[in-house]
DNA sequence: AAGACCATGAACATCCTATTGATTGAAGAC
DNA sequence: GTCTTCAATCAATAGGATGTTCATGGTCTT
């Protein structure tokens, strides 16, 4: 699961993005929604968790500019007041969900999954968290990769990668966001992990191994 | 046995969770509608509890939304009102049974047995509390573990973690989400109560005891 | 052909997990 | 009330898997 977090309190989306990392998904942090909205032209989430109050535009403001670009990726907005005027105004700009703030975390969890299903179409339980591509098969919540029928092992850090290189699907990634969304770092663009990693994770894909393309300085695009 | 209780009143929660804990039972609570349905498709449950007067979506219209998804597990209906018309509403979006509030715990009880009873009675007898991996079978009512027709003795905490391994099969759980479910603690992440319990678990299960896979970096998965 | 960019293998450091034994705590027997 | 027993927890360690860097050689572009 790959999910977008859009929150300026640096210790609120620190607490989060550990926890949600901790349910072995893929956390991408945005400090205020131009960033956000930057991102998520640039890959495919599959939740965003939107902070209402935030510097610059409003989350509101983002959740209408997404939605008017046509992004129907579901939306958990979070707000620190449990107003109701709040929350019917989320709801009207195009939010899916909505947490008062403070929230219990197992909450937060729950709700981000009910709105994948609930978006991704409930009833064909299977296809929730998998990404497939022929025969390539990861299944993120067993945390599994199936190549032609047999399990690969991966690493954690392999995981996260070709969950987020699946989930772009078509598109192309620098290794800054490949980096910031792995390795949560900003900085240091001086290593070359990104490189190794592709490679490990090529030879491991076998006959699909083709499948990640290398953009000449751009990055890496799977698909 | 493995319990969803979906109240919203904590002191109510937390009082019939500490009950049903003590019959060796696991108990799951969510804290609203949503979270309740949520959590139902991530585990099987034997049992649901199900508060009527919730916050956000009623128990009526999460039963019968959980019956949508065609899911027939039992459900035991809390109300705080003694009316005749709220059991009808209830029985009819498809609850088994019924319970006024305040209600006597040993009450509550036998009713649970009653409805997993009534429920394994007829039916899929096998899939009803009883959890089966070739040779491996975990008789969650009787509490008593198989392996290749050789009954191991587990203790109370053995016997929540692989209730909820394999309640969970095929799926990773982290470290933070067994030690949320089978201790019940949210803090203390310094522990490895749980990697300790594992390595127990495996030694007692045997030949099967390479079903329980590591997911370095993530967890645990059965399956 | 030169420069930039990328792939890969190997070496090393680091982190993670399994396992063991000791310690604590709770429940029941006497 | 004390003792016994066993479950539950803690703490320490070793071993292995993973993460990271670096150096070399290959490939693409102009």
């Amino acid at each position: 699961m790959n999910i977008l977090l859009i929150e300026d309190e640096l210790r609120v989306a620190d607490f989060v993005r550990r926890g949600l990392k901790a349910e072995g998904w893929v956390v991408e942090h945005a400090g205020d929604g131009e960033t956000g909205l930057a991102i998520m032209q640039d890959r495919d989430f599959d939740v965003i968790i939107l902070d209402l109050m935030l510097p610059g535009i409003s989350g509101q403001q983002v959740c209408q500019k997404m939605r008017a670009r046509a992004n129907t990726t579901p939306v958990l907005m979070l707000t620190a007041l449990d107003s109701t005027d709040e929350r019917v105004a989320g709801l009207r700009v195009g939010a899916d969900d909505y947490l008062p703030k403070p929230f219990d975390f197992d909450e937060l969890i729950a709700r981000i999954q009910a709105l994948h299903r609930r978006m991704t179409g409930y009833g064909n339980e299977d296809s929730n968290g998998k990404y497939q591509h022929h025969g390539l098969i990861y299944d993120s919540a067993a945390m599994v990769l199936t190549v032609d029928g047999i399990v690969v092992d991966l690493s954690a850090k392999e995981r996260e990668l070709i969950s987020i290189l699946m989930a772009s699907k078509n598109k192309a990634l620098s290794r800054e966001r490949i980096l910031n969304s792995v390795w949560g770092t900003h900085e240091d663009p001086m290593t070359n992990v990104v490189d190794v990693y592709i490679g490990r994770l090529r030879k491991k894909l076998g006959p699909y191994g083709g499948l990640i393309t290398t953009v000449r300085g751009a990055g890496y695009r799977f698909g």
